[in-house]
DNA sequence: GTCAGTTATCTTTTT
DNA sequence: GATAACTGAC
């Protein structure tokens, strides 16, 4: 291991032993360096047995990156480290200890989609309205208050009106069903263990004595379970490392909680506190523009990026006349770049705020001939024919799994409705459906549908008793060969139907992957696997394509060629009802999408933008735009030309009245009616701002906004 | 109970 | 412009 390689700071970082440790580690500063260094010392000069190392990293695929970086520093066996993601270490305690809380090891984990059905169906059978209490949002409340570590009984204490009450006992019926499903969520995942722990110090003993020196990556989007999680294991012997960067925290919508770096002094009072601020990856310019956008906010630690690099080029700036426009322009921008330096594709990576943003730009890119992948999105787990599938996996290894038995009762159909489903759950006081299911002789089910249900409960208890010796592989062959399934999408004949049975085998060979690569392959492993994993995680830069991602999935990697698209206000920013409440994050969002780019960054936005492909809306530039210092930006030639696009196309559309006044009530098409406050300009262009009465405040200009006048 | 065709709703961001 | 939810004919 070659310590003279790290800077002087990265160097304190990785030789100081013993005792909390803080570092802040700035975009591009040599993070994950420093990260595998401390761990290799560790190991090697600290004598520290790999098995009492825990390192926490974002995503799966980060934790194999660590893995192999640092067999690549040490000669020593790895064998017994602990390295993944907050949520797969949790999963892993909870298969060996949640039978202390009334689960039994091969619980289900259920995803969102799953979690909101199971929300639904609680709504329903709680008589209340699905428009009054929509499942996705109930679920965020839900979700937010177990990351705040609150029980339903807390919940309903604090409800000060009807509608949180109920929420309240939907949350408490959630809770318990999850427990008769056995079950849990993701948030369970990170709560779960700390409940174990709490009741249980012997078993906090156990992991305290195993994981004797903890390192955390990206800590500043730790939220409140995590960081207690982390605190638990670590407040006796103090031995803990975490490396982080409050600019870009990312996460405060699903409870990250920004103060556990920035007051980390606070839980750890003896910490010493590491800078990184050389980067290594972009150019002064990149640099600066990112500066001084993140620099705006209050909320933040004092420290600022350099690096020896050069200069580089201007950012450019795409204005374009809309989305499809602007899909155009970033892919000429692209082949120009590519010309003229002779890159490949897989040097470009298109950024966006929204995933919805990525399909124009797709169909632009096949229309162009170039390869991409798209990372996110519609998860390809997440698909109705793939979880369907998986649903017959889970229920085989968990027959509590209400969830699973949903789907799959009467996919592919065999004549069994929902009175029929209704008429089994309601004569069953038995939580395992399997079992339940030999015990309707007594009630009144059609002939046809009893026997329906005695065929599923023979086939599923076949396999359940098979996948105790056979392998998964050869266990999924024979159950889609015995539910027809091939048959089933292929005689649809639709190149739908085709897609879905291609993913299918996608699937299988998913399965044959993970049977490769695991010493005792078992379904209940395959299927915990598939849970935690995402797209992210099977992604590599090999290929020759364009990448297209979220700015949230592409915190931690870089590109040469970075393309920021959608830079409109209400887009990039996003502002909720009222402004500035979370623009701080936004910003901290910006200044991690520009960060990625080593060589050069362009920004892009449009004049006007589809919403839910409807008619399109003005938008105005983002003020991230705005923040930036002029001289960094290139004003080239590609803004004139888009100019006098615009003008060729408005030319056609001149209005040379504008009959709305101030007061008036108005309609619009996406936004309903609402009351116009203010009007600015004249004519066509005239800027009507106008306060919707859904609680929006929308800056439209007439010529573009279809109003109606209402009285 | 099934299936095809229609209609409502949706968009932040993800482990 | 995609998907879940609903409707009506068989």
């Amino acid at each position: 291991m070659d310590i003279k390689s790290l800077n002087s700071k990265q160097q304190e970082a990785v030789l100081d032993v013993g005792g909390p440790m803080l570092v802040f580690a700035g975009a591009g500063s040599g993070k994950t360096r420093v990260l595998t260094y401390k761990i290799a010392h560790l190991i090697e000069s600290s004598g520290l047995p790999p098995e009492h190392i825990l390192a926490v990293t974002f995503t799966n695929k980060a934790a194999q990156e660590m893995k192999m970086r640092i067999h690549e520093l040490v000669d020593s066996n790895l064998k017994g480290i602990t390295i993944g993601t907050f949520h797969s270490i949790g999963a892993m305690i909870l298969r060996r200890q949640i039978s202390k809380i009334g689960w039994t090891s091969d619980f289900t984990i259920y995803d969102q989609t799953d979690a909101k059905a199971l929300v639904k169906s609680i709504i329903k059978d709680l008589n209340l309205d699905l428009k009054m209490y929509d499942p996705k949002s109930t679920l965020i409340k839900i979700s937010s208050s177990k990351n705040s570590m609150q029980s339903p009984k807390e919940f309903l204490s604090l409800a000060s009106n009807v509608h949180e009450e109920k929420i309240g006992q939907i949350y408490a019926q959630y809770e318990k069903q999850l427990k008769q499903n056995n079950s849990v969520d993701f948030d369970d995942l990170l709560v779960k263990p700390l409940v174990i722990f709490d009741k249980y110090p012997e078993i906090l003993e156990f992991y305290r004595e195993k994981f004797q020196y903890v390192l955390v990556d990206e800590y500043q989007d730790t939220n409140k379970p995590q960081f207690t999680f982390i605190y638990q294991l670590t407040k006796i012997k103090q031995d803990i490392f975490v490396v982080g960067d409050d600019d870009q925290s990312i996460y405060g919508w699903r409870g990250a909680d920004i103060t556990n770096i920035l007051n980390f002094k606070n839980s750890y009072m003896n910490a010493k506190i590491v800078k990184l601020e050389q980067n290594y990856r972009s150019t002064k310019n990149i640099l600066e523009a990112a500066w001084s956008v993140v620099s705006k906010n209050t909320n933040r630690a004092d420290k600022k990026l350099w690096t020896d690099n050069d200069f580089g080029d201007k950012i450019d700036l795409i204005q374009a006349y809309n989305e499809k426009d602007e899909a155009h322009r970033i892919i000429e921008h692209i082949s120009n770049i590519k010309r003229k330096n002779d890159v490949e594709y897989s040097k470009f990576l298109i950024l966006y705020r929204t995933n919805a943003q990525s399909r124009i730009i797709e169909d632009t890119l096949i229309k162009n001939g170039i390869l991409y992948t798209i990372i996110g999105g519609v998860k390809f787990y997440d698909r109705k024919e793939v979880k369907d599938l998986l649903a017959y996996m889970r229920f085989i290894v968990n027959p509590n799994d209400q969830i699973s038995f949903d789907r799959i009762i009467n996919f592919p159909a065999r004549g069994i409705g929902k009175t029929t489903v209704n008429k089994i759950y309601d004569n069953t006081d038995s939580n395992n459906i399997l079992l339940s299911l030999d015990n309707l002789k007594n009630i009144k089910i059609g002939k046809k549908q009893l026997l329906a249900i005695e065929n599923f409960s023979i086939l599923i208890k076949s396999y359940s008793e098979r996948s105790k010796k056979d392998s998964p592989l050869i266990l999924i062959k024979d159950l889609l060969s015995e539910l027809k399934l091939k048959e089933y999408y292929l005689n649809q004949g639709t190149q739908e139907s085709l897609d879905r049975w291609a993913n299918i085998e996608e699937c299988i060979s998913g399965i044959s992957d993970y049977e490769n690569n695991t010493s005792n392959p078992t379904l209940g492993g395959y299927l915990e696997e598939v849970s935690l994993f995402t797209d992210i995680d099977s992604w590599n830069d090999d290929s020759d394509k364009v990448t297209m991602m979220t700015i949230h999935s592409s915190k931690g990697l870089e590109f040469d060629y970075v393309y920021i698209a959608g830079l409109e206000d209400g887009l990039f920013p996003i502002v909720r009802l009222f402004e500035d409440e979370d623009v701080e994050e936004e910003r901290r969002l910006f200044y991690v999408a520009l960060t990625r780019a080593q060589i050069a960054a362009v920004l892009s936005y449009a004049n006007s933008r589809r919403k839910f492909g409807g008619e399109p809306i003005p938008t105005s530039q983002s003020r991230f735009i705005r923040e930036i210092p002029e001289n960094l930006i290139n004003s080239s030639t590609s803004i004139k030309k888009s100019l006098s696009f615009n003008k060729q196309r408005l030319d056609s559309n001149i209005i040379s009245d504008c009959p709305i006044k101030v007061g008036q009530i108005v309609m619009h098409k996406i936004f309903g009616k609402g009351k116009v406050v203010e009007t600015e300009g004249s004519a066509g262009n005239t800027k009507i701002t106008i306060m919707f009465f859904n609680n929006t405040r929308k800056k439209l200009i007439y010529k573009y906004a279809n109003l109606k006048i209402m009285e």
